[in-house]
DNA sequence: AATAAAATTTAGACAAATCTAAAATTAAAA
DNA sequence: TTTTAATTTTAGATTTGTCTAAATTTTATT
């Protein structure tokens, strides 16, 4: 199946909505696409007629697992692309996103494959959000803020939640990146700061604020 | 400026005509298109507003500077994406055509021009044509058969006219593939065959109708 | 529960790109 | 040089995706 890059826009949008909401509505769709309310009224239709949705007038909608494989192969795109443009062609993780917008709706699947492959099969993409395989699948393990991991427990960094640029250049400071091991090996509960184990450095101590905004997974052996 | 999809096909197509023809008809651009003279016309019109093209109705057209520049990036997109697509991601000269008819269309300059540092600025892309570089400019000198070249010059292979299987396959033989540097040692006027030294291999026979689909440019020092 | 507000859908319009069928123009043949 | 044939253009329709304004339905408020 084949989808107009609008359609796909579509798809997407209201995956990613409904794992915030469950049921999407219809605002909060016009919202996430820039456009009018009337107008997703009007893809809807053409969705459901295609069998990609459920929705029923003025109830909400979500999408069904025909429309859910085809938002995850959009998504996959994207992240591969943001991940090559980044890692092969130097871009910065900020400026990648329209761009990926653009790529994410070339066609072709072997292209995503072997593009993948070239890429080394990353699992996730700049900005640590989780790469699905081929076959549609998200990598299970999901993310968690460091402020709720147990002491000692060897964990990966896998994303970062508020990417502000003073963020980005503390983290830098700290030597944390994605893919960096870490370990939390104390916690102050009275200002809930952590003190972290970076790698092999010595450990040191991380504000709940910023920890909160580090994503990680637990390590895989 | 940025053009739609249909748009730049229509350009890429026009300039690909008139240096065929000069002057470019209706019917061949329809045809060329795969879609009707009709919506030649229409599309024709739109580009004339647009100050792309000189058009007369009834009298053919032709592209004008800024048309020429618009399709030459066209052309250079296309070219650079099917190097990557053989040369990174492994397809077949053959199979990367229809891709890179979609990813010609992604409109990122800034893209196209660090793609193009990424694969070290090819000259060519993987069928031989030339490669405009980021000011639209085609690398000036230009192809000729293996069968026009004066002995013991010393020449690169910068293309391949017929591309059937079977001659890729000779080719692959006799390790000749885009790039290679020959020498013409010798010329059999019975047959017009040649002797012909490979890279630093002893010299072998290529038959005329072979030499005539290699084509080469002077070796740049 | 009645009414006001918010959300959603319909109706009708528009732009882009295409098409078919008919008309206009140019080119070729008798 | 007429007449015929081929090419090109126009006129009007269609599809896809969007919009505004008005109507409908649902939700929230008094």
């Amino acid at each position: 199946m084949k989808y107009s890059a609008s359609k796909e826009n579509h798809l997407k949008s209201i995956f990613h909505l409904q794992h915030e909401q469950g049921l999407v509505t219809t605002n909060a769709l016009a919202a996430a696409l820039q456009t009018r309310p009337a107008s997703v009224t009007d893809m809807l239709k053409k969705l459901k007629e295609q069998k990609l949705l459920h929705y029923e007038r003025y109830k909400g909608f979500r999408l069904n697992n025909e429309g859910r494989k085809a938002a995850v192969q959009v998504i996959r795109k994207h992240r591969l692309w943001e991940y090559f443009l980044v890692k092969k062609l130097q871009f910065g993780w900020d400026e990648v996103h329209e761009i990926a917008e653009e790529m994410e709706h070339i066609s072709s699947k072997e292209l995503v494959d072997r593009l993948d492959a070239f890429l080394g099969y990353p699992a996730t993409d700049p900005h640590g959000d989780p790469i699905p395989d081929s076959m549609g699948r998200f990598s299970q393990q999901k993310q968690l803020g460091l402020s709720g991991v147990p002491l000692n427990k060897p964990v990966r960094v896998s994303g970062i939640a508020q990417q502000t640029t003073e963020m980005l250049e503390l983290l830098q400071y700290h030597h944390i990146h994605l893919g960096t091991r870490l370990e939390v090996k104390k916690k102050f509960p009275f200002d809930d700061s952590l003190e972290v184990k970076i790698g092999n450095r010595p450990p040191v101590a991380i504000s709940a604020q910023v920890a909160k905004n580090i994503l990680v997974k637990e390590e895989e052996k």
